[in-house]
Order: C-alpha cells, then structure tokens, then sequence
DNA sequence: CTGGGGACGGGGCCC
DNA sequence: TGGGCCCCGTCCCCA
C-alpha cells in the first residue's frame, strides 16, 4: 500500500488510497486507448549533434533560470528575482519541509558518484543505470563526436526526434518525448488525447469531479497534486518566491513574474 | 492588479 | 525496457 513517496511527499497526500486507484477503476480507466503508439515513428541513431545541455540549474531556482519564460519585451533583470532562502526554521513552513521543490540536501553519504564523470545518483540503481548510459554511450561515441568525456556527460545525444527538433541520450527517453506527439492516451468521454496514461486520468478527474488530494489545513480538495501544492504555499506566511527587489514573498513563480514585470522593478 | 485555482505538459526516478 | 508516479512548471481564467 505504501508507495514511493519520495522527499517525504506522503506528508500531504491524501488520505485516500494512491493516487492509481480510485474511481479509474471503472469507466474511467477504459478510456485509456493507448493503442495508438507508432513505434515506426523512432528514429535511427543516425543522427548526430550536441545539443543543449539540459542541467539542473532550474531546480535549484537559479535567477539565470528565470528568463526563460519573462516577457520577451521585459527589461527586467533576472537578478532582480532570486530564490528565497527557506533554510530558516519557520513553522511556516512545515509542508515545505523535506521536499525536492527544496533545493536537494547535499547529503553526499547516500549519494552514489559516477566514477566517470562525477555524476552524483541518487540510489545504487541509478547509479547502475547511469553507468549503463556510459557504456551505450560509448556505442553512441561515433554519432556524438566528443573527446572530452568529462565534460561532455550530460551533453551527448544520439536519438532524435523526428517531429521536433529535440534529441534525447537514450531510446528510452525519446519514446517517451514521443507519446508527446503521438497522444496515444485518448479521453472517451471528449475525445481529448494526452502522452501518458496518468495525464489522462488527471484529465478524467474533470470529467468525474474527483478529488483525490486534500489540504490538511483547510481541507479543501483537489483534483491535482501539483494544485494542492500551489494551495499549501497559500498556508504559508513565507511564501516560496521572493522579489529581491522589494523582498516580497509569492506562492508562484507565475505571480512573482508578474510582480516584477508590471509594478516592482519592471525597468531594473 | 493581484492572488489563487484548474488543467495540463514534460523530464526524471523507481520498480 | 516500459509503466507508473513525482515534481516542477506554465498558461488560462476568475474573484
């Protein structure tokens, strides 16, 4: 019954069974038509350039991260917004406590570290499986040509989208890109299709007013995780997002944009 | 204008 | 290797 609750997620999930189990089982979960998935649509490994390196710079709520999504037209500074340091010991911030959307604790006893390249996993068996991408990758060497190993661990790519311009290191994550394309998880209730089979069943909770995630300060329910825990940050005196401008605090990085862009520092 | 909810997309991790 | 799940994030809408 316990299922993986990474980062101490289980503090605020809801009460009910997980989140697999309830009201798909009927209909809902026939609405699944995951038939559709046209493996044809892989491509060969043909295909071989550097691509930008996706890093983790955007978990940790690097200001560098931030203009991605500002207004093209916006003059504002990234370093006007910079993450909020929540290391404070706050009771405000109980159901903040012990999540990844926390910067993830150094911890470096219970990491597991390439040898390769440094890569610090975060269990044996990721670990395994990262070493195992050495080893692909190796075979991959000749479509992704790159002498300097070290550096270059998180940059190869051999796999290609063939819809998009996206390339991915492993089969196994272009496939999934793919289903991104593809939309093999359609909805029989509207006709809706989606990438993945949980996209869907979040989708179907529209449809069945179904919701599985309760706030344990106020109750209310939700139909979406990532919902309830936007809505804990409304709990919380500190709020996650913090203008480093005027030093006030938001619930979003969505809200803290807008702050920033139209009444803060929109010309710093 | 601001704050918050609803719906959804996508990459990563674990089994 | 694939499915399931988690988290992060965005966009839109409304009060």
């Amino acid at each position: 019954m316990q299922q993986r609750f990474r980062d101490g997620v289980s503090k605020w999930f809801c009460p009910q069974q997980s989140t697999g189990s309830q009201a798909i089982q009927a209909d809902p979960i026939s609405a699944m038509v995951p038939e559709r998935y046209p493996l044809a649509e892989l491509p060969t490994k043909e295909d071989s350039s550097l691509v930008t390196t996706y890093t983790s710079a955007a978990l940790v709520w690097t200001t560098s991260a931030l203009p991605l999504s500002f207004h093209p037209s916006s003059p504002t500074t990234p370093s006007s917004i910079a993450p909020l340091d929540l290391s404070s010991p706050s009771s405000s911030g109980e159901e903040d406590e012990g999540r990844t959307s926390d910067p993830p604790s150094p911890d470096p006893s219970d990491r597991f570290q390439c040898a390769h390249c440094g890569i610090s996993c975060s269990s044996r068996a990721a670990l395994s499986r990262h070493q195992l991408s050495h080893c692909s990758a190796g075979t991959n060497a000749n479509l992704v040509e790159n002498s300097n190993m070290a550096d270059s661990a998180t940059t190869r790519a051999a796999f290609r989208c063939k819809h998009c311009p996206k390339e991915y290191n492993s089969l196994g994550a272009l496939k999934m890109h793919i289903r991104s394309h593809t939309l093999p998880c359609v909805c029989t209730t509207c006709g809706k299709a989606f990438s993945r089979p949980w996209l869907l069943r979040g989708h179907i909770r529209t449809h069945t007013g179904e919701r599985p995630f309760s706030c344990p300060h106020c109750n209310r329910a939700f139909a979406d995780r990532s919902n309830l825990r936007a809505h804990l940050q409304t709990h919380s005196e500190v709020k996650k997002y913090q203008c480093s401008t005027c030093s006030r605090t938001f619930s979003r990085m969505s809200l803290l944009h807008k702050h920033t862009v139209s009444s803060c520092c929109p010309s710093a």
